[in-house]
Order: structure tokens, then C-alpha cells, then sequence
DNA sequence: GTACCTGCAAACTGTTTGCAAATGA
DNA sequence: TCATTTGCAAACAGTTTGCAGGTAC
């Protein structure tokens, strides 16, 4: 994970600051969807004085060389990232109280594959949300 | 479709004004998948006093009648909507183009609703696209 | 008449960028 | 040494909002 992270950089020609270290440590650590703003947050409890903007540029390193999916889960609001892990998975997003599970399911890959082929499609990725009330809210809605 | 929104409007003691009439008109109008940039354009051909916020105003209230449906579809760029169809579809998205394409795959909302139910989650919403390169992108590529 | 609407411009949010100073190789 | 990075603040895009005047009912 980490030496991922620095043979992207050497690779590159890019260098490895305190401040990237810093980030990619606390990025990797996280728990998976955490906006900018989170691991600004996180970040600062280790070293205040590292810019969001270092962040910013930062995690689109980690993107860059494959460590960081981007997700929009609520239009408009802020981006969260999450460690590229080995294995594939999708989201089940409660709309009441922002809850985030994931799943994973072969069937639907494999239709998905067909869909794409017979409308000529070559997938690079794909994106699939189910949006609802998780067990909790259903409760007490 | 019309009908919906006046009703809309009259049940929240709102009001029917020449602006609303003429977004609303082209909106229903519209291919789908339009931005509130495209909006703004096509309702300035009919009526160019109209200003964008009102636009925006107009499709939000759209979306509360359950006419129009916000989708994020490029991270970072505008929204875009699209009148609410009776039908459901999802999307395939050429990443290189920016080609929208439409599919329904019921086998696929099967496997889906058993997925949140696994999980206790009660499905409001979902959202599933498939990112790759359109047919003719693949050949030029 | 009065609550609701509109246009305008200013505010806001998340994100990016130009620049001068700092720093890693 | 010197290209790359950083922090800062300003710029940016899309969207929302406060307000004063206008309009539907």
C-alpha cells in the first residue's frame, strides 16, 4: 500500500514530503468514504499547519496511482474517497441518516458485463448505489 | 405531466407564474439528461428576461412534484435532470465522450432488491451506472 | 391586499490554481 | 543546485440566498 504509494512517487520523479507521508498514513488508515474535509480534520490532530489544499493535491496523487476511488454519494455535497481495495464493492446508502454499507454481488456483475456488451460498450468502471432506509431508520422513520 | 405540476403548485399555495410555465414547457420538452446550463439556453430562445436562479427554483420544485430526477453524473461538473419517466432506466456513460446511453435490466433490480433486503435496508432509490467507452470511442481510441 | 415570485447581485461551498518561499534529491 | 512542493490567498464553477420591486390570486 504504502510502497505503492512511493514507487508511484519515484516513478514520477515526484518526491516524498512530510506532508504526503502525513496524509497517505492517515488516508490508508481511514475508514473507507472520508470527504477532504475528514482527513483535513484527521491530518490536523497530527500536524496542523499541513494546507487543505496539500490534501486536496495530495489525494489525487493517491488516485493517480490507483491507491483512491473517488465517489459522489450525495449530489452536491462534498467528494468522499475510500483505499482502492482488491476486491470490488457497491453501496447501500441510507437517505436519513447518511449510514454506509457495502455489498458485493457476482450475479449483477456478470449482467452488467452483458449489458454492456450488447450496447457495444467497453466498461472502465461502473457505479451502483441502492439509496434507502437502512434497518435502524426504517424503525423509527 | 402539466397537469402534475399545476397540481403540485395549487396543493402548496403556490403560484402559476409565465416563468414557471415556460421551464416547465421546456424542460418536459427535453431530451433528458440536461444541465441547468442547457435550461437556461433553451428557455432564453423562448424568453431571455428569465433569470438562471429562477431556472434553478423551477427545477427544484420540479424534483419536489417528483417530475424531475437529479443525476450527478461526471464528478465535479453540473448536475443534470431529467423528467421523471414512468419507466425506469440506468446508464451507461462513454468516459472519453461524454455519450449518455440508456438500459433496463429487470434481472438486475431482482438481484437488487434481494441484496438490500439481506442487508434491512427498504429501497427508495437507486442509482447504477456503467462507465466505459462507447462503440465509437473503442474504435478510435 | 397580501403572500408569493422574480431578477439581480452578493454570498457560499467545494475545489483548483498562481505565486513566492521552502525543501527534497 | 534546481525542479518539485508547500501554504496562502485569490480564483473558480455551480448553486443558493437576501432583498426590493413586481405579480398572481
Amino acid at each position: 500500500m504504502k510502497q505503492t504509494f512511493a514507487q508511484h512517487v519515484r516513478k514520477h520523479g515526484l518526491k516524498s514530503t512530510r506532508q504526503r507521508d502525513r496524509i497517505v498514513d492517515v488516508f490508508l488508515r481511514s475508514s473507507g468514504h472520508v470527504s477532504i474535509d475528514d482527513l483535513v480534520e484527521q491530518v490536523h490532530r497530527v500536524d496542523p499547519r499541513i494546507s487543505s489544499a496539500t490534501v486536496y493535491r495530495t489525494v489525487k496523487l493517491l488516485a493517480d496511482a490507483g491507491l483512491a476511488d473517488k465517489r459522489q454519494f450525495v449530489d452536491g455535497l462534498a467528494a468522499r474517497y475510500e483505499p482502492t481495495g482488491a476486491e470490488h464493492h457497491d453501496h447501500l446508502i441510507c437517505t436519513r441518516c447518511g449510514r454506509i454499507d457495502e455489498f458485493e454481488n457476482e450475479a449483477i456483475e456478470r449482467l452488467q458485463e452483458e449489458v454492456a456488451r450488447s450496447h457495444g460498450y467497453r466498461i472502465l468502471s461502473h457505479r451502483h448505489e441502492i439509496r434507502g432506509l437502512c434497518p435502524a431508520c426504517r424503525e423509527n422513520f
